[in-house]
DNA sequence: ACAAAAAACTAATATCCGTTAGTTTTGTAA
DNA sequence: TTACAAAACTAACGGATATTAGTTTTTTGT
């Protein structure tokens, strides 16, 4: 009889939830078997339940762990005395770090969250919403004090958040390019272009 | 006894292939059922296979189809004798023009391929690396004539094709900006950057 | 060492899945 | 109109799914 074996500073909880995010971010949600879960665990199917509420309970931790991370880190950024472009450069690059460190969560924080159920899934997209209007109206004020171009600002959000996912890709395949190398590269890319 | 209505031009298979692509987007591959398929398209879910061999079949379809027109655009902007820069701006364009057009097969495309069978899923995953290094030899070839900063090729590749994924957000919301203002601004944004 | 609690197990359930078989209806061409 | 082909239908299959119930084993606290 395998036990589960919870990590230094973790519930057995954590350790499910861990694997799972490795298994549904891998395979998808929907197509990762409790079954599947448990035997990468160590453990049968029904001894999950007795450490998880429900398999849809995963995903709602996983999601909103990492929308709670996200979430804070707005609202330091927010409250600082930051120009726009010092507060852009610093949600980037916390966007990047949270990939490198938390990889499997954020990813299926961005990929899976459609399979969430109600109310979570509203409760989630609204989240998502507010940090996207936090990140708005940070470059609006850049642009009514002319540190920024005259972007539309969603276009600025949309391109800038879709960038930094677009990280996972090189998480994912453990390019020739180190960590800082490829933040500095992108950061530079994003705000001050390609041209030389 | 419902029956499929093809559209002017194309089979009834292309019809159930439309249906699925947007089911497929909304609620992911594994999510759908081929009931639910049956259902949107007006039928019973066996008399779907008197049109196609089977559910995988729907993805590959889809995903090579997308696959299939960004190749040929890129063999297009290759043999140009544009400057590296006026390349990388054809190839954003497209990418926005395809998401536009044909928003649920790119999206599913993006975010179901991992679903496919073998060897479909490895043939797919080898048209996108060529995809990628056909930008990165772009993008060196810029750096070379100092046309382009020198930034590493991957991250620019990354962060363009990661941006230009983020459209399809924005198609989704039907948000308040054009087509065309989008457009120019992710343009400007990618090539020249944000700041004044 | 022993009692209680935690966590594993086996067995089983109802439901849903993609798909096949066989039949009936519909559309088409002579 | 009649024959053939296309495409719909109903019924059903085997297998997988998440989850529950009930039992046994293991760990924990005294």
């Amino acid at each position: 009889m395998a036990r589960i074996k919870a990590s230094r500073n973790g519930t057995k909880k954590d350790a499910i939830i861990t694997k799972a995010a490795a298994l549904f971010g891998k395979k998808g949600f929907a197509a990762t078997s409790m079954r599947e879960l448990a035997e990468t665990v160590g453990v049968e199917a029904p001894s999950l339940y007795n450490h998880i509420g429900s398999k849809s309970e995963i995903l709602q931790v996983i999601c909103f762990k990492t929308a709670n991370e996200f979430n804070t880190h707005m609202i330091a950024v927010e409250s600082s005395t930051d120009t726009a472009l010092e507060k852009l450069e610093k949600l980037i690059r916390f966007h990047i770090k949270m990939i490198i460190e938390e990889y499997d969560e954020v990813f299926v924080a961005n990929h899976e969250w459609k399979q969430m159920e109600e109310p979570f899934l509203s409760n989630f997209l609204i989240q998502r919403k507010n940090y996207e209007n936090s990140m708005i109206t940070i470059i609006s004020s850049g642009i009514k004090k002319k540190e920024l171009k005259k972007i539309h600002p969603y276009v600025v959000v949309l391109t800038i958040l879709s960038a930094v996912r677009g990280l996972e890709s090189w998480q994912r395949h453990k390019k020739n390019v180190t960590a800082m190398q490829l933040e500095n590269d992108m950061v530079d890319h994003l705000l001050n272009g390609l041209k030389t």
